[in-house]
DNA sequence: TCAATACTGAAGTATAAACTTCAGTATCCA
DNA sequence: TGGATACTGAAGTTTATACTTCAGTATTGA
């Protein structure tokens, strides 16, 4: 299903990425600019204003440019969406829990 | 970053196709054999099959054969898995969420 | 028994993703 | 002013992903 890419995919697919998700553990730290945040990482500049872009897009980072440098900060509207999907999943995996819960609990009482 | 493709990479790749998460809601009113799962869906029962092995692995459904037919079946392992990377990561985003809200209020206060 | 059912495996294709290089364009500051 | 800094954009490459087709292999049930 090439189609339809709304947003649910595309979060996580940012998320899908390692250094992304290292890049968003950095900027958890503190904002920081382009090139500081390319430092540790083992690829061009170019890849890392790219995957910045992703980033933002999906309101994992918000970014903004003073001058020549643009510093880029962690954004909560991601996050939220994120959570706001568990949310909407949970009930789902939590009825499973419980009744593992519950099978757990007989075998308790008669083992 | 091509390599080390840890288990979280690929539980937010597994949850980034939208036909992935359209399987596991499926699966979320009640346990399906493969070609039941394959029916609304507009791809091949192959396709179907090789999602599902991608679900498998990440510990998002279970699959048991039993004769010809294949069941799969919600799975807690991959959704454990993804709340405890939202647990490791919250306090960040929570502290920046309080600030939003601490600003809201001050704005509150004096506008 | 034998045809339908329910997958399974191997191999190929087309698009998307994660990079790269190279050539800019603004700033900054000595 | 002029050279370093900090990106930005366009275009190309390589690898992965999401499919496909086609050819099996067990099972099932009339």
């Amino acid at each position: 299903m090439k189609n339809s890419p709304i947003d649910t995919d595309r979060l996580f697919h940012a998320l899908g990425d390692p250094t992304r998700r290292a890049i968003l553990d950095r900027l958890t730290e503190r904002p920081m600019s382009v090139s500081r945040l390319a430092e540790p990482l083992e690829i061009t500049l170019t890849a890392v204003a790219q995957h910045l872009q992703i980033l933002e897009e999906v309101g994992l980072v918000h970014t903004e440019k003073l001058g020549r440098v643009r510093t880029c900060r962690i954004e909560t509207a991601g996050f939220r969406a994120l959570e706001q999907w568990i949310r909407d999943h949970r009930t789902v995996w939590e009825r499973k829990l419980d009744q593992l819960g519950q099978v757990l609990a007989e075998e308790d009482e008669s083992p």
